[in-house]
RNA sequence: GGGCCCGUAGCUCAGCCUGGUGGAGCGCUCGGCUGAUAACCGAGAAGUCGGGGGUUCGAAUCCCCCCGGGCCCA
C-alpha cells in the first residue's frame, strides 16, 4: 500500500495523540501481547523492582522519574529480544503507615491500639489503606507509559511474602548470626514506644542545664577531669571518660585545683566558669590520657555504680570528641548515648539505663529512683554535685532538642533489649559479593564498598504491630526458643495456622516446647520495615515455595533507583542476600538522581516549590516529561524547570513536521515502501551521508543502552531527527521531492526517508513510546499493514555497518563548514541569501579537501547559492592582498633625512609593489636619483586588505571569499525570487494544493523591472507551477494582490488553472 | 565530624576518565527564509570553567585545601 496524507491533513496535538494510543493499547492488549512475545525467548532479564513505600495516593516526581527510567529500560531490552522479568513491588509495611492510621482512628498511644481500637481493627484499617494507594499509584505509573506486569505485582503484606522472610530469619538463626541484645534508641516516655532514626524529625528549642564537672583523678591530689553535660540525670550512668587521642590537652591550675581539659576549649571554659587566674601547667597529647582512672563524684549514691565503678577509666574515642563544644573530656554513658553504646560494646561495657519506660530513674538509681529525668532527677543530682564540690559551673543552654512528634514530649536515648543480626560476623563475605557487582556510575561503587566497610550489626526488632512478625516463640516454661521458617514449621510444633499471618492473629497461635513439652508463645516484636524490601529478590519470586523460578532468574540482572538507596535497598539487599544465599543478588546497579526546584533545593509542600505529579501531567503531555526525565544525567539531580519542559517540547513539533513532510509529498507521488531495496535505489550523495548517521546513531544508541547511559541514547535520539533529518536532509532532498516527474532521484530520497523514519520510530519508542506509536500505526503501519499490531512487537535493530562511512560524514561536516562560512561572508557584505553569488573562492592548506569540496560542489551551491566555486592554492589571497604603507618616520627619518619627501612620494606611487616585496622578503630596493635605497618593513605600518570586491572570511578550514560583484543578471534572478516567493505565499493564502497549476498576472509601473521578469519568465512558471504569465491587470475572478518588492509596486493575480 | 556527588555563557547542561586555542540548546540583539510555517536559517554579544594553591612546556580536565548545594551517615 501507499504512504496515504492522513498524517499531513492532522494538526499536530500530542495530547490527543496519546489519548488515542492509550486507547488502542487498552484495546488491543498490546501489553500482554508484548508479554507473550517477549515470554518465548530464552535469553532471560530479571529486572528486580524497588518497592516504592506505599503511603500516598500519588507519587512523587521523583517516584515518576525512577519508574520511566525502569520502563525505559525494559523496554529496550523487550525489543533486543529478551524474557524480560518485570514485576513491579510496593512496601507496605511500617511505622509511618500506622502513624496515619493512628492519626485517622484518633489514637495517641500504644495504648489506644490495643485497649480502644484493638489491634485487629488497626491491622485491617492499615491494610484497606495500603490498598488504597497501590491501586492509586498503579494507575499513576500506567498513566506515564509505564508497561510492566501491574496485574501481578510482589506486596510485602502477602502472607505469602511474609513466609518468605521468616525463612531468612531462620537461615540467619542456622548460621547463628541472630541475637537478643541491647541497643540504645529514641524513646518517647509518654507513647512508651521506641522511635525509629526516620521519626526523629522534629526538634525544639528547649532550655538544659549545661554544666561542668569535675571527676577526681585516682590516686592524684587534688586533680579533676573537666567533663560537660546537658543532661546530668545521665550521670548516675556513667561508666567512662571519652577523649581524642591526637588533640592538644591541658592541666591547668586555678583556685588550687588541677583541671584537665583540651586545649582548644581552655579559654571558652576559663571565660563560662569565671576562672579570674590560671596557669598552665602541662600540655600533653589526649593519647597520654588513655587508661587514667577516676573517681566518680555520685559513686556511692547510686547503686548501679558498684557495677559501673570498674570501668571509670579515660578511653580514647575520636568519633565522640567533638571540637567546639565542651572540653574534649566526654561523659559517657553507654545505656544513653548511641556513640557511648558503640564505644562501650568494644570495652565490654554492659548497657545499664536507668530510666524506665515511663521515664522515670529506676531503683538502681539509688538515691534518685522514681525521678523524672529531666527535671527532678536533674536538680537533685545538680544539688548534689555542688554539695560534693564537684560542680564547677552551673550554667543554661538553649539548644534544638529531639521531641515525639506525636505528642511534643523530649525524648530520651535509652538501652532497650532487641533482636540483632550479627551482620558484622559476615562483613569479609559481604565486601567480596559486594565487589561482585557493577555500579553506574563507577564511583557509586566507591559510596558503596564505604558503607559496607562501616557494617554494624541490624537491629531486625520492632515493638509495633503493622509489620512482618518476628518468627520467633519462646516457652513460657523453659524459657527455650524457637525460630520459625515456614507454616510448615508451626503445623510441626503442633501449631495451628493462623488465618492471617499479622499481628494479632499470629499472636494467638501457640506451640508445643520440643524441650519440656510447655506452652510456647510468640515474642511480640514485628521486623524493621527495611527488611521486607531487603528480601525481595527472592520473597517476590515466591521462594522457597516455588524454587524453579529462583533458581532460573536469580541474580537479577539489574536494579535501578536513587542515589539514597545506596545504603537503603541496595544495602540491605546484599545483607539479606549474603545471610540466606551466601551471595549478593544483583549484577548491576544503577543509580539515579533526585528531583530538586529550579535553585536545586528539595521540593517540598511547605517552601511552596512543590510540583505534584497531577499537576504536571495536566500540564504536559507524557512524552515530553519522559523525555525530560531520560535526557538529564541519570545519576545527577534533576533541577525541575517548567521553562526547561517547555524548550524540550519543541522538539515534538519538529518530529511531527518531519513525519508530516514526508507524508505530504510521499503521498502526493503515491510512494509505496513495500518490497524496496535501498540497494537497488541510485543514491544521491545525501542519501549515503543519512543512512551513515542512522546507522552510527544505532551504533550508539545500543552502545548507550548496554552501557545504561540512557539520558546520552535520548539526546543522541533527539539530536538525529532535529539536526540530521529536519535541519540538514529534508533541506537537501527539497529540490528532488518538489520535481513533477518520477526522477529515479525522487525514488532514492524517500525509500531513504521511509527506512530512515522507520527505524527511527524504533529506537524512539523505549524513550517516547506514545508518538512513536502513533506515528508507527499512521505512518508505517497504514502502508505497511502486516507489519506486527503495536511498534513495541518489532525489534531495534543492530547497526549495518555497512552503511556507515565515515570519510562521507566528515565531508559532509566540511561542506556544512564551508556554507556556513560562506553565509557568514554574505552577512559582512550584506547579500542576502536570494541573490546569487556568482563565485566562491575557497584556498585551504590541506591537500584532499579540494576533492572533497569538488565532489560536495552541488551541496555548497545550492545551500550558499553561489553560481561556481573555484578552489585555489593558498597563494591566491596573498596576491589578491592590497597593502597600504603607513611611513613610520621615526625609523625613515634618521636613515634617509633630505631625500625622505621624495622615498615617500614613490611609496605612494608603488605601494600595492613595495608592500607585497616588503611582506614577502622583508625589504625592497628603490632607485632616488640613482641611488639604491633599501626599505626594511620596520619603516612602515603595513596593513592588508583584499580588494572592495571580495569579502574574506578565515576559518580552520582555510581562506574563503565570496565575489561581491553581482550583475545585472544574478540581480534580477534575485528579484525574480522576490516574486516567486509572493505568488507562493498567495497560493497558500488560497488554499491550493500543493501540485495544482494557475495562470499568473503581473503588473508594475516599473519598466525596467517589468523586463527582468519577462527574461526569467520560465523559472518563475516552473517554481509556481504558472501555465502562463500575463503582463496585464488581473481579471475580477482571479485573486489579487498588492506588494511592495523593494519600494517598487507590483500588482500580482493568480487563479486556478481547471 | 565522615564518605560520595555536583558547581562551566543570563538559564539548562555537554566537555573532565585519557591535559593541547572553552562547546550546545534556550534566551537576548540584528538579519534572512517562506508550500514542514505556532516551523526554519544565519550572524553577533555574552565565560575569573565556584575560589586558592600545586604538578606540567601547557590545567575546565590531574593532585591538595577552601567555599556553596545535594545524598547518606555520625
Amino acid at each position: 500500500m501507499i504512504i496515504d496524507d492522513k498524517l499531513t491533513k492532522e494538526k499536530y496535538n500530542q495530547k490527543s495523540i496519546e489519548e488515542w494510543v492509550m486507547n488502542y493499547w487498552k484495546d488491543k492488549e498490546i501489553y500482554k501481547k508484548i508479554k507473550e512475545k517477549s515470554n518465548r525467548s530464552n535469553k532471560k532479564f530479571y529486572f528486580l523492582d524497588g518497592p516504592p513505600y506505599a503511603n500516598a495516593k500519588t507519587i512523587h516526581v521523583g517516584t515518576l522519574w525512577n519508574k520511566v527510567l525502569k520502563d525505559t529500560l525494559l523496554r529496550y531490552y523487550r525489543m533486543k529480544g529478551f524474557n524480560v522479568w518485570d514485576k513491579p513491588g510496593f512496601d507496605t509495611h511500617g511505622l509511618p503507615i500506622e502513624v496515619m492510621i493512628e492519626k485517622e482512628l484518633g489514637s495517641n498511644n500504644k495504648k489506644d491500639i490495643v485497649n480502644k481500637i484493638g489491634v485487629d481493627n488497626f491491622i485491617n484499617r492499615c491494610l484497606a489503606f495500603v490498598k488504597e494507594n497501590i491501586s492509586a499509584m498503579t494507575k499513576d505509573f500506567q498513566e506515564v507509559g509505564v508497561f510492566m506486569d501491574w496485574d501481578n505485582p510482589y506486596l510485602t503484606y502477602e502472607d505469602s511474602y511474609i513466609e518468605s522472610g521468616w525463612y531468612l530469619i531462620k537461615k540467619a538463626y542456622e548460621k547463628d548470626l541472630l541475637y537478643k541484645g541491647k541497643n540504645v534508641l529514641h524513646w518517647c516516655p509518654r507513647c512508651e514506644t521506641t522511635l525509629a532514626d526516620y521519626e526523629v524529625s522534629e526538634y525544639k528549642e528547649l532550655e538544659d542545664p549545661s554544666v561542668y564537672v569535675k571527676f577526681k583523678v585516682k590516686n592524684e591530689e587534688n586533680t579533676y577531669l573537666l567533663i560537660w553535660t546537658t543532661t546530668p540525670w545521665t550521670l548516675p550512668a556513667n561508666a567512662f571518660v571519652m577523649a581524642h587521642p591526637d588533640i592538644d590537652y591541658v592541666m591547668i591550675e586555678a583556685n588550687n585545683e588541677k583541671l584537665i581539659l583540651s586545649k582548644e576549649r581552655l579559654d571558652k571554659v576559663v571565660e563560662e566558669s569565671r576562672i579570674k587566674e590560671y596557669k598552665i601547667i602541662k600540655e600533653f597529647k589526649g593519647k597520654e590520657l588513655e587508661g587514667l582512672e577516676y573517681v566518680h563524684p555520685l559513686e556511692e549514691l547510686v547503686k548501679a555504680q558498684n557495677e559501673l565503678k570498674k570501668y571509670h577509666k579515660v578511653v580514647m574515642a575520636p568519633e565522640a570528641v567533638v571540637s567546639g563544644e565542651g572540653t574534649g573530656l566526654v561523659h559517657s554513658a553507654p545505656g544513653h548515648g548511641e556513640i557511648d553504646a558503640i564505644v562501650g560494646s568494644k570495652l565490654g561495657v554492659p548497657l545499664i539505663s536507668l530510666v524506665n519506660d515511663q521515664g522515670f530513674m529506676i531503683e538502681d538509681a539509688g538515691k534518685y529512683a522514681g525521678l523524672y529525668f529531666r527535671t527532678d532527677a536533674n536538680n537533685e543530682i545538680l544539688k548534689d554535685l555542688k554539695e560534693k564540690k564537684a560542680l564547677l559551673h552551673l550554667g543554661k543552654i538553649k539548644h534544638r532538642y529531639p521531641v515525639c512528634w506525636r505528642c511534643k514530649t523530649p525524648l530520651l536515648l535509652r538501652a532497650t533489649e532487641q533482636w540483632f543480626i550479627k551482620v558484622s560476623k559476615i562483613k569479609e563475605k559481604l565486601i567480596n559479593e559486594a565487589n561482585n557487582a557493577e555500579w553506574v556510575p563507577q564511583w557509586a561503587k566507591d559510596r558503596f564498598m564505604n558503607i559496607v566497610g562501616n557494617v554494624r550489626d541490624w537491629v531486625i526488632s520492632r515493638q509495633r504491630f503493622w509489620g512482618i512478625p518476628l518468627p520467633v516463640w519462646e516457652c513460657e516454661n523453659c524459657h527455650h526458643i524457637e525460630v520459625i521458617g515456614s507454616l510448615d514449621d508451626i503445623l510441626k510444633l503442633n501449631g495451628k495456622r493462623p488465618s492471617n499471618m499479622h499481628r494479632p492473629w499470629i499472636d494467638e497461635v501457640i506451640l508445643k516446647c520440643p524441650k519440656c513439652g510447655g506452652q510456647m508463645k510468640r515474642v511480640s516484636d514485628v521486623l524493621d520495615v527495611w527488611f521486607d524490601s531487603g528480601i525481595a529478590f527472592y520473597a517476590s519470586l515466591n521462594y522457597p515455595r516455588n524454587k524453579d523460578l529462583y533458581e532460573n532468574l536469580s541474580p537479577a540482572d539489574l536494579i535501578l533507583e536513587g542515589h539514597d538507596q545506596t545504603r537503603g535497598w541496595f544495602f540491605s539487599l546484599l545483607r539479606s542476600g549474603v545471610i540466606g544465599f551466601d551471595s549478593v543478588p544483583y549484577k548491576r546497579v544503577l543509580l539515579h538522581g533526585f528531583v530538586l526546584d529550579e535553585q536545586g533545593r528539595e521540593m517540598h509542600k511547605s517552601l511552596g516549590n512543590y510540583v505534584s505529579f497531577e499537576e504536571l501531567m495536566s500540564k504536559e503531555p507524557r512524552d515530553v516529561v519522559r523525555l525530560y526525565v531520560l535526557q538529564n544525567t541519570t545519576w545527577e539531580d534533576l533541577k525541575f524547570s517548567w521553562k526547561g519542559i517547555e524548550q524540550l517540547s519543541r522538539n515534538f513539533t519538529i518530529i511531527w513536521n518531519v513525519f508530516s513532510f514526508a507524508s505530504m509529498y510521499m503521498s502526493l507521488d503515491k510512494f509505496d515502501p513495500n518490497n524496496i531495496k535501498l540497494d537497488n535505489l541510485t543514491l544521491e550523495i545525501e542519501d549515503k551521508w543519512l543512512l551513515s548517521r542512522l546507522n552510527n546513531l544505532i551504533r550508539n544508541f545500543n552502545k548507550y543502552y548496554s552501557s545504561l547511559e540512557v539520558h546520552n541514547a535520548a539526546r543522541l535520539v533527539i539530536d538525529f531527527i532535529v539536526e540530521d533529518v529536519s535541519h540538514w536532509y529534508l533541506k537537501l532532498i527539497r529540490k528532488r521531492v518538489w520535481e513533477d516527474e518520477d526522477t529515479p532521484s525522487k525514488r532514492a530520497a524517500y525509500a531513504t526517508l521511509y527506512y530512515v523514519l522507520k527505524n527511527w520510530l524504533l529506537l524512539s519508542t523505549p524513550i517516547i513510546p506514545f508518538i512513536s506509536e502513533y506515528l508507527y500505526q499512521k505512518f508505517v503501519r497504514s502502508a505497511e499493514p502486516n507489519l506486527p499490531e503495536s511498534i513495541s512487537l518489532l525489534e531495534i535493530p543492530d547497526a549495518n555497518l555497512s552503511y556507515i562511512d565515515e570519510k562521507l560524514e566528515s565531508k559532509m561536516e566540511l561542506a556544512k563548514k564551508i556554507i556556513e562560512n560562506t553565509l557568514s561572508a554574505r552577512m559582512k557584505a550584506g547579500i542576502k541569501i536570494r541573490l546569487p553569488i556568482k563565485s566562491l573562492i575557497v584556498s585551504t592548506h590541506e591537500n584532499g579537501i579540494k576533492d572533497i569540496i569538488i565532489e560536495m560542489k552541488p551541496y555548497i551551491k545550492e545551500m550558499a547559492n553561489v553560481k561556481d566555486i573555484q578552489v585555489v592554492g593558498k597563494e591566491f589571497f596573498e596576491q589578491a592582498k592590497i597593502y597600504k604603507l603607513e611611513p613610520n618616520y621615526k625609523e625613515l627619518g634618521p636613515s634617509f633625512k633630505k631625500i625622505l619627501p621624495m622615498i615617500v612620494q614613490e611609496v605612494k606611487n608603488k605601494e600595492e609593489e613595495i608592500g607585497q616585496s616588503l611582506v614577502k622578503n622583508g625589504y625592497y630596493e628603490l632607485n632616488i636619483n640613482g641611488e639604491k635605497i633599501k626599505l626594511e618593513a620596520k619603516h612602515f605600518k603595513i596593513q592588508a586588505t583584499y580588494p572592495e570586491w571580495l569579502e574574506v572570511s578565515e576559518s580552520d578550514i582555510g581562506v574563503i571569499a565570496i565575489d561581491k560583484r553581482v550583475s545585472e543578471e544574478e540581480h534580477s534572478e534575485g528579484l525574480a525570487r522576490d516574486i516567486i516567493r509572493r505568488i507562493q505565499y498567495m497560493r497558500k493564502e488560497l488554499g491550493l494544493p500543493v501540485d495544482a497549476y494557475i495562470e499568473t498576472w503581473i503588473t508594475t509601473d516599473d519598466n525596467e523591472y517589468l523586463y527582468n521578469i519577462k527574461a526569467l519568465e520560465g523559472y518563475i512558471k516552473n517554481e509556481t507551477r504558472s501555465k502562463s504569465i500575463n503582463y496585464i491587470s488581473p481579471p475580477d475572478d482571479s485573486y489579487s494582490k498588492e506588494w511592495e518588492v523593494e519600494e517598487r509596486r507590483i500588482i500580482i493575480g493568480i487563479k486556478l488553472k481547471q
